[in-house]
DNA sequence: CTTGCCCCCGACGTAAGGTCATGGTTTCCA
DNA sequence: TGGAAACCATGACCTTACGTCGGGGGCAAG
């Protein structure tokens, strides 16, 4: 038998028999007068076990001692395997629901999908394309500060806010914010706050008294998240979060 | 922030920053006056939504698309990526199956599990190691040679062969043949001939008369089945294969 | 004699980084 | 103030299981 035969026999390319001669799992063959490699039976058998342990995602350089140890000492390296592939079957599963989830929703991809409601409900409301991009970005930042558990937390807060009749309020008071000049009307601004803290209070209130919240505000990661913020936003914009800020805090009550 | 600072703030490697660099999805940096890089948070949200995506499974190279186009031209990357998940997902699946049913049985792992039963009964019945080579090599080519579908039909059969009251017979049938020498006293070589057919002639001659192995005497593979035994048999047990499959062509009747 | 097919070898490429090796910089601490 | 520890930079090689060239030779038929 020729390289091309052995090949077409066992299934598999010319380039794979040199690839196991290279890695020393199947013995090099002799060779014609001319240099061609000349098969045989037992070459064929060897290159069928290799391929049936290859199925089974052994990896090839353990192959070589499976063929060769008689017996099982094989039982920790196939058990090894057995874990391994769960794990993968596992992670491949969590991207698969994710991805599930993003096409149902139609959600952007590199976006926590809990909480891409929430600002596709306000891109649809009048929000400039600037805010909603820090809206974007912000929950990318938010999502990974605050890690997989609390995203649900999160998650729910969204609720609260997304639901119909909070929306569009809260849908109204961001295109407020969005709106304000740099050098805004004072009154404008007092109005903003004053309607916020009235309306949304003690929505935002209930959620930063989460068990997790306080840990999370000694963070580097938090204090990046207060600087994105700042660069983002004009002066305006800025005061207002420092003063909706104050009042939440004097909602939740005094620190202990 | 220095490398390692982004680094941590978004668990990965500083080698992992200066891939993404490499490739050209995470943007260089300015460098400070002794030339190390310094990352801003736009570098963090950044570096961020990237791994957002290397999560779902998307490759890297698809990132940067990802994330500069504004709309979602990447439905038919995010399906096709779904349906390669579903495929490896099966495949994985697959593997652990035969890995889970290698394990419960203790089969050796280079051969099929459905064939494996017999001629390990055979092993524990007093056979040679050299004709249990053999049979274990016979198997996998013959698992190859008839392919996905007919190992069950070949399970089949050895079931019948391994069944409690038949497996002593072929066990001590197997002996006698496995004893021969070369130049065996023909009473010997013909006593063995007439005890296989009369005891388990019917059972081999139910089986060769499966619609696909007339399919595949014709075959290449077929003839270097053939010509392994020969090579692995000496005279006389070649002398005793050859006239018990006389027989056995007269048990099933003369081709049409 | 050329055409087409088969064979050889060697070398580069893949995905997503890990792991040195080597040399300069900053920072901490006695 | 000096030296050690820790940090940063670049470059190069390593991983899996082969695919894909590129260059060169062998062999039978038209």
């Amino acid at each position: 038998m020729r390289s091309s035969e052995l090949a077409s026999l066992a299934d598999v390319t010319v380039r794979t028999l040199r690839h196991y001669h290279r890695i020393g799992i199947l013995p090099e063959p002799g060779r014609d007068p001319s240099g061609y490699r000349r098969y045989t039976i037992q070459d064929l058998v060897r290159l069928l076990r290799i391929k049936r342990l290859a199925a089974l995602g052994i990896p090839l350089d353990k192959v070589a001692g499976l063929l060769d140890s008689e017996e099982e000492d094989h039982h920790d390296l196939l058990s090894d395997l057995e874990h391994e592939l769960d794990a993968q079957i596992a992670r491949l599963t969590r991207q698969k629901t994710m991805l599930g989830i993003i096409r149902e929703h139609r959600t952007l991809p590199d976006v926590p999908p809990e909480l891409a409601r929430f600002f596709e409900a306000f891109a649809l409301s009048g929000i400039s394309p600037a805010m909603n991009r820090i809206d974007r970005e912000q929950s990318v930042l938010l999502a990974h500060l605050v890690g997989e558990a609390g995203i649900e937390h999160l998650a729910e807060f969204y609720e609260h806010i997304a639901a119909p009749g909070t929306v569009e309020v809260v849908a109204g008071l961001a295109r407020r914010f969005d709106r304000l000049d740099a050098d805004a009307d004072p009154a404008v601004t007092d109005r903003l706050v004053e309607d916020f803290t009235e309306r949304l209070g003690m929505i935002v209130a209930d959620f930063t008294g989460w068990d997790g919240g306080t840990d999370l505000i000694d963070g580097k990661l938090y204090g990046l998240f207060e600087q994105y913020l700042r660069d983002a936003l004009n002066p305006a914009q800025r005061m207002v979060v420092a003063r909706i800020t104050e009042r939440l805090k004097a909602l939740t009550g005094p620190p202990a």
